[in-house]
DNA sequence: CCTAAAAATTCCATATAATGGAACCGGATT
DNA sequence: AATCCGGTTCCATTATATGGAATTTTTAGG
C-alpha cells in the first residue's frame, strides 16, 4: 500500500503522458510564458495540431482552469486560485510548521521560509517576516531552483543518496551569481557535507547580497521533503553571525520533524 | 472567434464531462472536504469503481496536482500552489485594478476587496488593508456565495439581464444571517436596484456585524465580471457614513473599467 | 471596400486512452 | 490461523481524444 501509488506516479513521470498530462502541459505553457499568450503562441509552444489544441484549451476553459482575456490572450483560471487557497490552508505540513517558523523568526529577527521540494524546484509554502510593505503572498507558491537555495540543498540532502544522485544528474545548472555551484560533482560534494552537518548554507548563490542558513525537514517515509531557512542580507548579517543560528535552525527543523511523526504518524 | 470558445465551454459546463472534468471533480472533492480524505472517503464522495478512481488519483499525483500525506490522506498538490502564484501575478485585471484599490483604501481607510464572479461564487483576487496581524493571503483565492456579498451582487448586476436571471435561478439560498436575502424574487428585485444605482450594499447579509458597499467591474465583452468593495464593521462605521463613499467607490470602479478598455481593448 | 492569406473553428473516421469487473495482495481484526 | 477490508493490478471492452481536411472567421494588403 505504501509505495504503490507513488511508484506508478514516478514511472509515468515523463511529461505529457495521457490526457491529463497534455492538459497540464497547456497550463504550464501559459504559466511559464512571460508575454501574453494567444492561440497561435500556444500552437508554437506546444506541438499539437490546431484542432486538438483547440479542444484541449476549450476543455480547460470550461473547467475554469484557463481564462480568456478581453484581448484574446489566455491566463490561468480562477479555479486554480480557488484550489490554491485550499491547498495552502489545507496543507498539513504548513500547519504543523507554522508555530516553529514563528519561533525561529522571533529568535533570529530575520525572514524565515518553509519550502517543499518538487522534482528539481523548491516551492515556497510559507514565510514569516516582520510586517513589511512587500506583499506577502507574492512569495507563496513561487519557485526557485533547488541547486542554489538553502532550502533546496537541504531538501536534496534529505533524500536517499540514490535519489539525490539521480536528481542532481538531471539538474541544468545555471550561474545566477558568481557563487552559484555549477556542476553535478560540486553539488554532490556539497550535499554530502550538508548531510553530515545537518545544515545547509546558501552563500549568495542565488542572489548577490543575500545569504541564508537552512535545515532539512521531511516525513519519515519521505512523502514530504523540504526545508526551512533563515535569510538575511549579507551587508547586515555576517556569515559568522548566521552560523551562530545553526543550533536554532536545527532545533526548529527537528521539532517540525517530530511534530510530523506525532500528528501524521503511520497510524494517526 | 469571439464567442466560439466560450460557447462551447458553456455547452458542456455540466460537471464531470470528459477525462479532464472527472479529474477536477476529484480535486474538488479533496478541496471541499473538511476532514482528511483517504481513498475510501474519495470513493464515497465520487461515484467511481475503485480501479478507475485509483488510476485517476494516481495520474493526478504524477502531475503534482494531488499529494499523499504520510497518514495516507490526500491533499492538493504543490503544483496547484505553483500555478496559483502565476495565476495571481499574471492576472491582468488584478494588475490593472491594484492602484485603484489602493487609492480607494487611502480615501476610506477601510478594507478594500477585488473579486471575480465564477459561476455562482465570488473569488477574491486582491485585498488592501492596513498592515494587520491577520495573514493576508489567507483570503486570496477564497470564495463566498454571490447572493450575500457586495461584490457578488454587484457582479450579478453587471451581467446581462437574461444571464443574471438564469444564474439567480440556480442559486441555493442559505440564510447566513437574519439579513440574508433568500429567494430568487427578492434577489431579482435587489439586482434591478443595484443595476439602477450602480452600487450594491451588503447589509450584514453574509456575516453579522460586517457590512460593505460595492460596485461592479467588468470588461466590455463580459469575459470578466466582478466587483470591488469597501468593507467595515457596523459598530464602527454607520450605514450613512458608508453611503457617503458611494461616489468614491463608483469612481474607482469606473476608473478600473476604463483602464480595462485601454489596456485590454479589443485590438490592443 | 474588396480580396487574399492566415488563423481559428468544426467535423468525423480512426487511433488511443480510459473504463470497470474481477482477481489479487497485505495488513489489521477476530 | 482465518477472515475481512482497503487498496492495487490486469485486461478485454468501451468511450474518448485525436488530427487531417473542410469551413468559417479574422487579419492584412491593395
Amino acid at each position: 500500500m505504501s509505495t504503490g501509488m507513488e511508484e506508478r506516479a514516478r514511472r509515468r513521470a515523463d511529461i505529457g503522458t495521457g490526457t491529463l498530462g497534455k492538459a497540464v502541459a497547456v497550463l504550464d505553457a501559459v504559466a511559464r510564458a512571460d508575454r501574453p499568450m494567444r492561440f497561435r503562441d500556444l500552437r508554437e509552444a506546444i506541438d499539437q495540431p490546431p484542432g486538438t489544441l483547440h479542444r484541449q484549451v476549450s476543455n480547460l476553459i470550461s473547467e475554469g482552469l484557463l481564462l480568456v482575456n478581453p484581448d484574446q490572450s489566455y491566463g490561468l483560471g480562477l479555479r486554480l486560485l480557488q484550489f490554491a487557497a485550499r491547498a495552502w490552508s489545507g496543507n498539513r505540513l504548513r500547519d504543523i510548521a507554522e508555530p516553529h517558523l514563528k519561533a525561529l523568526h522571533a529568535r533570529t529577527g530575520e525572514t524565515v521560509h518553509l519550502g517543499a521540494l518538487r522534482d528539481l524546484e523548491v516551492v515556497y509554502l510559507d514565510k514569516v517576516e516582520s510586517c513589511q510593505a512587500v506583499r506577502m503572498h507574492s512569495q507563496i507558491g513561487s519557485t526557485s531552483p533547488c541547486y542554489c537555495t538553502g532550502v533546496g540543498k537541504a531538501a536534496l540532502a534529505a533524500l536517499s543518496e540514490a535519489e539525490a544522485d539521480a536528481r542532481i544528474g538531471r539538474i541544468a545548472f545555471r550561474r545566477h551569481t558568481e557563487h552559484t555551484l555549477n556542476g553535478a560533482d560540486a553539488m554532490r560534494a556539497e550535499i554530502a557535507n550538508i548531510r553530515a552537518a545537518g545544515i545547509a548554507y546558501d552563500r549568495q548563490e542565488h542572489e548577490a547580497g543575500i545569504h541564508c542558513i537552512a535545515a532539512p525537514v521531511r516525513s519519515r517515509d519521505r512523502s514530504f521533503v523540504g526545508g526551512i531557512s533563515v535569510t538575511a542580507p549579507s551587508y547586515r548579517i555576517a556569515m559568522a553571525q548566521m552560523a551562530g543560528w545553526e543550533g536554532d535552525v536545527r532545533a526548529a527543523a527537528d521539532a517540525i520533524n517530530q511534530d510530523i511523526e506525532i500528528r501524521l504518524g503511520p497510524r494517526a
